[in-house]
RNA sequence: GCCCUCGUAGCUCAGUUGGAUAGAGCAGCGGACUUCUAAUCCGCCGGUCGCAGGUUCGAAUCCUGCCGAGGGCGCCA
């Protein structure tokens, strides 16, 4: 409709000897009386064309009133001179079926054709369990890479196995000290879990080696649980074994970016904005964290990924100078790299603060809240919200059979438009072929709400890509069940009342309404099933 | 002290990147099933968008300064 409108609204600017702007807008008006589209151009010309905003506006409404773009039964001036686009039901009615003919491929564009992207996230320490506070940035990452696939991009997702250095070291030593029988080292990890997993243990392992491999398989279980599943788990030990450090070491120091000071190794970060230079390898030797940081983004960008996306917690925020400078460092563009900082998720339990502590070992592990919860609700529970807001989830609400749950909302809408198909064809009702139904029928402003809805898809698809923002969608989704939810209760499809020719049309809207909410469940990564 | 994120209805949160009368859900009050799932729908109640300035036709949104919350500022990871 905007392809109609824009240009429309340029000829008619034209006529009326007004340089048109650069963008023209056109947005949907947030209440219904101001028209079905509305644009401000009047207002963002008025002053260059120097004249008053509702005059000029006045007369670009005469203008398209003279000559209707399709669709157009009126056009309005209202307020300090926006130009209002009433338009016939009609132009809904084609939505049916443009969402029938794409099905679950509605909604998907090639805007980010040719384009290699890797998201990068969760990378818990191979030390212990994921825990509840993994599962925000596990979920967002997952919908993300969902967004990015459906908006045409090549993805990969990948976790980054920090599988080095003194983690787990302590780690492999409070292994060995509970199978010993004996309390793990000071420092050590303290969790049940150790004594559990040192007893499973076979005599004459190694325990730094057995024990990654049951953590990365008690993670890799937990999260496909949740529904995410990474193409890689990146080993950091496998990499510096390859000699990439050395390497890396070698690319930095001959772009003069790394130097020796003091006995350390150092990166010239402050020469890209950082507030200091940092250690590579310290004066004994060892690497820092940063280092095999690097040399894993190095390799990221040696597989030819255009774009790198990070999704870390916001402990780590303090972090993304550094590395950002570390990638300049390296010649790549900064703009490559981008960092999705998650802010916190405070759990509750009937309004107390659960605490997620991490070495004493009274952990809510992922494994809890998915058993507490369940996937799908945890999903949309935690992707209703922008991941830049601190988050409070109350476990006691969110729990099946609770209204503040939105999964029972959502999953409600699309339950009972599978059971009109149901219902329908135990009454041995047949659906005619989309193309000899008369959608015109379609008046109902329940009717009219459901197509304005799936008519929005595209865009908020392509604002939950650009905003990296998976929120959007999932707002959308109970948005449209919300329309559908309406629908269902005023306009009944299979009533003996309900017409036939009318039967048929809003037969193919839930038709299409199923769509959109399997669509949408799907980019968040939740069910759809068919009956609750 | 410096940096990041945030502050919107009693509670949990949206807010189309600067648009018109700031919206949902929950909680509270009152209604709606001889109809395809009442886990639903409708109505009412509820606001100094933290505070104060500034930018302009127009600010919850942008700029500055305060106030407040959380997180971060290691030769730790």
């Amino acid at each position: 409709m905007r392809n109609v409108l824009i240009p429309a609204l340029r000829d008619a600017l034209v006529g009326l000897g007004v340089d048109p702007p650069v963008e023209i807008q056109i947005e949907q008006p947030a209440h219904r009386e101001h028209g079905d589209f509305s644009s401000n151009v009047a207002l963002v010309c008025a002053k260059s064309a120097g004249r008053n905003p509702r005059d000029l506006a006045t007369q670009l409404a005469e203008a398209l009133e003279q000559s209707p773009p399709p669709f157009v039964i009126a056009v309005e001036v209202a307020g300090p001179g926006f130009v209002n686009f009433r338009l016939d039901p009609a132009w809904l009615h084609q939505v049916v079926g443009a969402v029938v003919d794409a099905g679950d491929d509605y909604g998907r564009s090639a805007e980010g054709a040719g384009r290699k992207v890797l998201v990068e996230y969760v990378s818990a320490n191979p030390t212990g369990p994921v825990h509840a506070g993994h599962a925000r940035g596990a979920v967002y990452g997952d919908s993300l890479a969902r967004i990015l696939r459906f908006t045409g991009h090549d993805v990969s997702e990948e976790f980054y196995v920090n599988d080095r250095g003194v983690q787990m070291q302590v780690f492999a030593a409070s292994l060995a000290a509970r199978k010993a029988g004996e309390e793990p080292p000071e420092e050590g990890y303290r969790g049940a879990y150790i004594t559990e997993w040192a007893s499973e243990m076979p005599d004459g392992e190694d325990p730094l080696i057995w024990g990654e491999a049951r953590a990365l398989l008690d993670q890799r279980e937990v999260l496909g649980d949740l529904g995410v599943a990474f193409d890689d788990w990146f080993s950091e030990r496998r990499m510096v074994n390859s000699g990439a450090i050395d390497a890396t070491l070698a690319d930095l120091r001959d772009r003069d970016m790394a130097f020796d000071d003091d006995g350390a190794v150092w990166l010239r970060s402050t020469r890209f904005g950082d507030d200091k230079d940092r250690v590579l390898v310290k004066s004994d030797g060892e690497y820092t964290y940063l280092l095999p940081d690097i040399a894993y983004h190095r390799d990221k960008f040696d597989r030819g990924f255009d774009l790198l996306i990070n999704v870390w917690g916001a402990d780590h925020h303090g972090y993304v100078a550094r590395m950002r400078a570390a990638i300049q460092a390296l010649g790549h563009d900064p703009e490559a790299f981008e960092v999705v900082i998650t802010q916190l998720v405070r759990l509750e339990r009937d309004g107390v603060e659960v605490k997620i502590s991490k070495r004493s070992g009274d952990l809510i592990t992922m494994r809890d809240l998915l058993d507490e919860v369940g996937a799908d609700a945890v999903r949309l529970t935690y992707l209703l919200q922008s991941v830049d807001s601190p988050q409070t989830v109350d476990l006691d609400l969110v729990v099946a059979q609770s209204n503040e749950n939105p999964v029972f909302y959502v999953q409600m809408a699309n339950a009972r438009i599978h059971s009109i198909d149901r219902v329908a064809a135990e009454r041995g009702l047949v659906r005619s072929p989309l193309d000899q139904v008369d959608l015109s029928v379609l008046t109902h402003d329940r009717e009219l709400e459901v197509l304005r809805q799936l008519h929005a898809l595209p865009d908020v698809v392509l604002l939950a890509w650009r905003e990296r923002a998976p929120h959007k969608v999932t707002t959308w989704v109970r948005d449209l069940a919300g329309a559908v939810h309406g629908f269902y209760h005023d306009c009944p499809v299979l009533h003996p009342d309900t017409p036939d020719d009318l039967r048929q049309a809003r037969w193919w809207l839930a038709e299409s309404a199923g769509i959109g909410l399997r669509v949408g469940l799907g980019l968040v990564g939740a069910s759809a099933p068919e009956s609750m």
